[in-house]
DNA sequence: TAGTGGTCTAGACCACCCG
DNA sequence: GGGTGGTCTAGACCACTAT
């Protein structure tokens, strides 16, 4: 009945299992036929049925074992991805004008937290900014960013008056790791100031913490705009 | 130098091409060489390289298209990934008691957002469900769930009971599609009463629908306790 | 139109791990 | 011990698209 005779993709052989999955032919729990056999069912190979499995199971819907086989997930641990985008990108897509504003720069003797975050050691000193970055000259999210200048020397010098501190961290440090979050927190006084929101407003909260090979770069916590959300479909 | 002479796993491949965009001997926006040559410099062959090269890409770091060749990425385009799991599964990862509760269940006429939302016809009966859960027996997070009964007619007789309604459903739609949505939303006296936050405190909430074959099945709000935060590293 | 990545084949060896 | 997935090779054809 379902016997395939041209060779198919990976692509037909994924959604032919998923398919199955979702008519319950492979239910929860259940072994998958070997990948020779597949590769066989499906008149193709077992290159092709690999990597056809493989992506199914880096999606989240099957679990793979030598030997064990391939098994289909109880629930399937389903990922939600989000890109990290620039700001300036994020604005731009939307059809909005950006604009980027700095409301602040000086250098202070990191605060206990921080130095705590980013295993600084005592009394290192920071370079910390205020951002405001604008769509439509609406606001749209204030930045709030602390940088090593032992990490990046030539933060010393940068004014940050027309350049967002994200953009030009970028172009010196493009390839870094990073640690993402996003909570929410409450608009204080200088929060519902410059986002133009009740004071006690919830305010969705991204935090990004950036390392090179180790070494702290730089901590970022951004807030959005009344009515942000961060969406993704799957 | 460079030049290795045993053979190299895609891994391996992965890593020297990511050491390069670290250092800057393929800066941003620079072409890479063509898969046939990387081939040779490795002592690979274009399978190999390919898989590294994809994954790369995959990643967020490169850009490739046929003809014009491998590109590194100016901003690299970081995609955040976060699990969506069970709660029972999230608060058993802290060591955590996990219990559910039912607060209410009832069934209504869709509220008129929610019939947009969802595309249902007017006039349309859904099943309206309250429930909390708890890590060890404090409260962790507040679930509203709306599930629509001609997609599962078996909602009508479930109780909910003693299973939650997330993990009731998966049984049934383990593979459907899904918009997953977070957002900052505020404590109402309910929600402060069940989370046990002051009323008008920030709260980290995510929503989830749910579609099987482009049939609406479900909306689920999460309204999590106070300090929760959802975090990713790359 | 030529060069690049996208994909498939057919075969091989190996690591892992269940029974 | 033996079967499964993980990976690599060497080669091929094709689709796309920059030039």
């Amino acid at each position: 009945m379902t016997a395939q005779k041209d060779p198919m993709s990976y692509r037909d052989i994924k959604s032919v299992v998923l398919d199955r999955l979702r008519a319950g032919i492979w239910g929860p729990d259940s072994l998958l036929p070997s990948e020779s056999d597949l590769a066989t069912e499906f008149s193709s190979t077992r290159t092709t049925v690999n990597r056809a499995l493989r992506e199914l199971a880096e999606e989240g819907f099957l679990e793979r074992k030598r030997k064990a086989g391939t098994r289909v997930l109880t629930a399937p641990a389903r990922r939600a991805q989000f890109a990290i985008p620039l700001v300036r990108e994020e604005v731009g897509e939307t059809g909005a004008d950006y604009r980027y504003a700095l409301v602040s720069r000086q250098i202070e003797t990191a605060p206990a937290w921080l130095a705590a975050r980013l295993s600084l050691p005592a009394g290192q000193d920071v370079v910390a900014l205020t951002c405001m970055h604008y769509a439509d000259n609406a606001p749209f999210q204030l930045e709030q960013r602390w940088i090593v200048p032992t990490a990046v020397p030539e933060v010393l010098d940068e004014p940050f008056d027309t350049l967002g501190p994200n953009e030009w961290l970028l172009k010196r440090v493009p390839f870094s790791n990073l640690e993402f979050s996003v909570m929410a927190s409450k608009a204080d006084e200088k929060l519902a100031e410059f986002l133009d929101a009740p004071v006690g407003d919830p305010i969705f909260t991204a935090e990004r913490i950036t390392w090179l090979e180790g070494t702290p770069i730089t901590l970022a916590r951004m807030y959005f705009a009344p009515g942000y959300r961060m969406t993704t479909r799957l």
